[in-house]
RNA sequence: UGGGGUAUAGCCAAGUUGGUAAGGCAGCGGGUUUUGAUCCCGUUAUUCGUUGGUUCGAGUCCAGCUACCCCAGCCA
């Protein structure tokens, strides 16, 4: 697609323009680092462009590491989705993925480092009592009777921890800070935790698991990473980030620096609640067409362009913000608008009777599939006496802003003639079955020969040729701008936000399938094959509306 | 007076030696159009959370105030 051309600046970017400047680096290195307990999502997407995108620009490099040091919450689904989406984003990592537990035997090695320089030990406290000495955010706290144990203690309980001794809750690591920062995450924190789980990648090796803080900026001193950059709610951890770098040894100093996360109107971004919404069933899955999920907008037929333009135009602060889900649907439109070939889908069929044309006869017409692109070609349709349009396009009398048809009035086919309808035919409970029509048969590419003026143009389908289809149309998933807000946020879930409807296409689309791409039916919006349509049941999902200003005014 | 952060249009966001407010999305007005789409043209902050100060001149420097976000997991 047209991305914008223009490489991105932003904060970061200054930041590592001045590094270089000041011959701090050769090459800058950067890193992708999720948690491999769920699926990527949109605000992932931010994250992976700006990692990512740093590395080309600069033309360094960036890892994708999995950061899996709670093995209670992962599994290895979830590190092949990861790898899978990066990729579809158009992203693509220095040599094999990184793991955190790819490094648990030099963290153990750098855990005992400190235990040995007397800046760690092993506390039997309970969690309650851990819990009780940490002060609050006024008050300082109090040290831990086990903050003073000899070294020689602290190294013995230590290997008993690591070989099973000691049950989870028992006892756990602690560097030894200063119980009195400002800094919560500075007051003496668990560096390790005894942990008796199945590992996705370690298997049963390890017994004591190691916690993000001291975790992270190993891992990345140890990749020589030198931007780690993280969202806002690590700021605080920054000082524990270098306190451990500080304070081992490693001759690398990553720095770490924050943005702020990215918050979209009428969705969920954290991964507790997205888990939340596929557990509970509340959406069909990870890939649900409505979920902010990456797999979940490649199945609504989101392109990987659209969504990395998406990330350049909102840019990388650390100003909180929430962005409108317009923000979103225009860089789709824009990609789409552009390489998406035209059809025509009826979605709510009506049928159409053109009694003046022959009763036997059918016609083949040519459709250009852009009109802005001839390069794109031309497909053919038929054309015959009974049609199919859209129940919406037709009234028995309307005011002179609904441009459609209406009984005793003209209107255009697309690609095809000016109609009158003439005469409806009604069932029992009023509802329009049949519009009969005439055609003018002077009108195929070519305005009237009177100069009458037909203003609306509707789209159809030849009801002999059409392929019958399912439609899924979505709208947001929520009711409110941000459901994280809420109280419970399963409360405000949309109850409304999937339509489906049972209409046709055109038989150019009988072998759709989910890896045909896009298509735009004309004057309704862009779609694509979902992964559940077949030859037998064609199933298309919207991905987005076209933009729609007759429905601002007839809601006005 | 716990600490760490952020405040520029409805939303996102440029603005880096102080020199007189980019751009995108949305909106509004008009033109083209066999998609009420696209495209095109025009328009949208005398003002940068607020109050003072320094200065010929401040969104940019200084001081005070206010609002919002994050931190008290053996989660990340």
């Amino acid at each position: 697609m047209a991305e914008t051309e223009n490489r991105p600046t932003n904060f970061i970017r200054q930041i590592i323009d001045k590094d270089l400047a000041a011959g701090l680096h050769q090459q800058v290195k950067t890193r992708f680092p999720p948690e491999p307990n769920g699926y990527l999502h949109i605000g992932h997407a931010k994250s992976i462009c700006l990692n990512f995108g740093i590395a080309e620009d600069y033309q360094g490099s960036c890892n994708l590491r999995f950061d899996d040091t709670n093995p209670e919450k992962e599994d290895i689904s979830f590190v092949n989705s990861i790898q899978k989406d990066v990729r579809w984003l158009g992203f693509d990592w220095q040599g094999e993925p990184c793991y955190s537990s790819g490094y648990f035997d030099q963290l153990h090695k750098y855990a005992n480092e400190l235990i040995d320089k007397g800046l760690a030990y092993v506390d039997f406290s309970t969690h309650e009592q851990m819990r009780e000495l940490r002060g609050t955010l006024t008050e300082p706290g109090k040290n831990s009777p086990y903050r003073d144990t000899d070294v020689a203690t602290n190294q013995r309980e230590f290997a008993k921890m690591t070989a099973g001794e000691y049950a989870e809750g028992q006892c756990s690591l602690r560097a030894k800070i200063d119980m009195s920062s400002p800094f919560m995450c500075m007051r003496d924190p668990v560096i390790y935790r005894v942990r008796f789980a199945h590992h996705h990648q370690t298997g049963d090796k390890w017994c004591v698991y190691p916690m993000y803080d001291f975790t992270h900026c190993i891992s990345d001193a140890l990749e020589g990473i030198t931007h780690s950059l993280c969202t806002l709610e690590f700021q605080d951890n920054r000082r524990l980030y270098d306190w451990v770098i500080n304070n081992i040894s490693i001759d690398c100093t990553p720095r770490q620096y924050e943005f702020s996360r990215l918050n979209l109107e009428y969705t969920v971004l954290s991964k507790r609640r997205l888990i939340q919404l596929v557990d509970e069933q509340h959406v069909s899955g990870w890939d649900d067409p409505r979920m902010p999920t990456i797999a979940g907008l490649r199945r609504r037929g989101y392109t990987a362009g659209s969504i990395r333009e998406f990330c350049k135009r909102i840019g990388v602060t650390k100003m909180d913000n929430m962005v409108e889900m317009g923000m979103l649907e225009a860089c789709i439109r824009d990609d789409l608008n552009v390489n998406a070939p035209r059809a025509m889908a009826v979605l709510d069929p009506v049928k159409i009777v053109i009694e003046n044309y022959p009763q036997d006869k059918t016609e083949t017409l040519q459709a250009p599939n852009h009109p802005n692109d001839e390069s794109m070609g031309a497909r053919e349709i038929t054309f015959s006496r009974e049609i199919l349009i859209e129940a919406e396009d037709f009234r028995e009398e309307a005011n002179k802003k609904f441009k459609r048809l209406v009984t005793g009035k003209e209107v255009r086919l697309r690609n095809a003639y000016v109609i009158k309808a003439e005469r409806v035919e009604k069932d029992d409970e009023g509802n329009v079955i049949t519009i009969f029509c005439t055609y003018d048969d002077q009108t195929l590419g070519k305005d009237p020969a009177d100069g009458r003026k037909v203003k609306g143009v509707i789209h159809w389908v030849d009801a002999a040729a059409a392929v019958p289809a399912e439609f899924r149309l979505y709208d947001r998933l929520f009711t409110v701008p941000n459901p994280a807000a809420e109280e419970n946020f399963v409360d405000v879930i949309n109850a409304e936000s999937l339509t489906v409807k049972q209409g046709v296409v055109e038989r150019t689309l009988s072998t759709a399938s989910v890896d045909s791409g896009a298509w735009q039916f004309e004057r309704t919006g862009y779609f694509c094959c979902d992964k559940d349509s077949t030859t037998d049941k064609l199933v298309f999902n919207q991905t987005v509306g076209l933009r729609d200003t007759w429905a601002k005014i007839a809601n006005s």
